[in-house]
DNA sequence: AAGATTGATTCTTTCGAAAATCCTTCTAGC
DNA sequence: GCTAGAAGGATTTTCGAAAGAATCAATCTT
């Protein structure tokens, strides 16, 4: 039996059946999750043998993968010593928060000044999935499994998206996009772990002022909640961070 | 006589020496600046196989400087339909010139912050390099030489990143770095075309002025000028992409 | 004549192996 | 005992070819 090679369409279409996606598509999307959920450890190696054997690849779609992963600081490189997970450092967490402060803003000034009705529907929709799935989760006494982590993930997503979508900016949406993927490995390890003492925090609440006053366009008052949210974050994360 | 394979060290250690330069750096270097030269014409299919023949590399170090040039939207890729140099438009011009201000507004204003006397010197220094380049050219009658150009070209960024250098946030320096290679694509074709009627502009005086503005730790007026240095630029783009 | 189908060609994408380099360990010399 | 150097193994990087997909043109059908 001739042995069937691995194709593009081959290994996605089955499902998507729209677009078509190359192998190197899948093995970013893929790379960039597992290190984003922390399957990888901070600062380990990713050797090429290892990887080809976890996602059935060989060694050129995942090298290219890499390289995207690099430019989104995810992952390091040095030459002729291969690819290793970004690792973690308080430094690096606060520099790429406070980028993230700086593009969002930006984006989310604009989003304001541009937004229409079908911009503020979609804000108001993605902010009830997102408490829908939160409070389902947290009446229940079982831990959420990872599928649904990640559903509550998406969702945390979807919110802060639709709020600075209309923007106009491709850039800004851009680097919105991969300054979260940073930000939000940093968080993951957080999530595991028991909230430090003394600080309740209400997240939705945090998330309702803000959609409260971009609906009101009182831009001001929705940058600074914004940026404040995403400051308590990362103070929490380092936190975390220093704990161990 | 067994072929010689072209290595990192054996390309490159000839002249540098000290640091090693894998294939894939090499042509992403070169590629970066062809593209940003304007060897290849917007919008161009960059096949492969011309890539090939051009750097006498092989795909696969082609193929990777490509996907590292994509994230910084210097070429496109569509699954399966290979690569091509990214097209010009004013809309994506404006918004990589914007983003650009954002970012290097925002550097400015820390590296003024954050300033010593180093700082200061390297600024002064990159300037009257600048300056005295620019003039040396400008007193001749012949044009000049791609060499000399790109000189010009190199202490121009030197310059402007004097100005932000020790901003403190690798991200911004990086994104600076990158919107400043996208700007510079869209610079280029004006610099060989005569500047639009009626628009005298002293470019070593504007410089200045974001000089002196920045040591006299002046950073709303830095940070303006700044700004409309860029703004200017962009305009003059327009202008020239519109007439074509 | 317009549209669909087939076939040839061009190009991208993927693979596996070979070459080059790095890293560890072992040996020899002092 | 300790350092320098060399051999061996592990890993990355590079190559060339093979496979798959898109494009274009010609033919056939309606």
């Amino acid at each position: 039996m001739p042995p069937r090679r691995l194709t593009a369409t081959a290994v996605e279409n089955d499902r998507t059946g729209s677009e078509t996606l190359t192998l190197v598509d899948t093995a970013y999307r893929d790379l960039r999750r597992d290190i984003i959920g922390g399957v990888f450890a901070p600062g380990q190696p990713l050797r090429l043998e290892v990887l080809r054997a976890r996602y059935g690849l060989s060694f050129s779609p995942l090298r290219e993968a890499l390289n995207r992963l690099q430019s989104e600081r995810l992952v390091q490189s040095a030459p002729l010593r291969g690819f290793s997970v970004a690792p973690f450092s308080a430094a690096q967490m606060w520099d790429a928060v406070e980028t993230r402060v700086l593009v969002e803003c930006e984006a989310l000034r604009r989003a304001i000044a541009a937004g229409d009705d079908a911009w503020e529907a979609r804000i108001v929709a993605a902010f009830h999935a997102l408490n829908l799935k939160t409070k389902r989760l947290a009446t229940r006494t079982t831990p959420p499994t990872a599928e649904e982590a990640q559903e509550i993930e998406t969702s945390h997503y979807e919110f802060h998206r639709a709020l600075i979508d209309v923007c106009g900016s491709p850039r800004l949406l851009d680097l919105a996009d991969k300054l979260y993927a940073e930000t939000e490995r940093y968080r993951q390890p957080t999530l595991t772990g028991r909230t430090p003492k003394g600080t309740p925090r209400d997240v939705a609440l945090e998330h309702r002022e803000i959609m409260d006053a971009t609906l009101a366009r009182e831009e001001a008052r929705a940058i600074e909640l914004l940026a404040a949210h995403y400051r308590r974050t990362a103070t929490l994360v380092e936190a975390s961070l220093d704990a161990k």
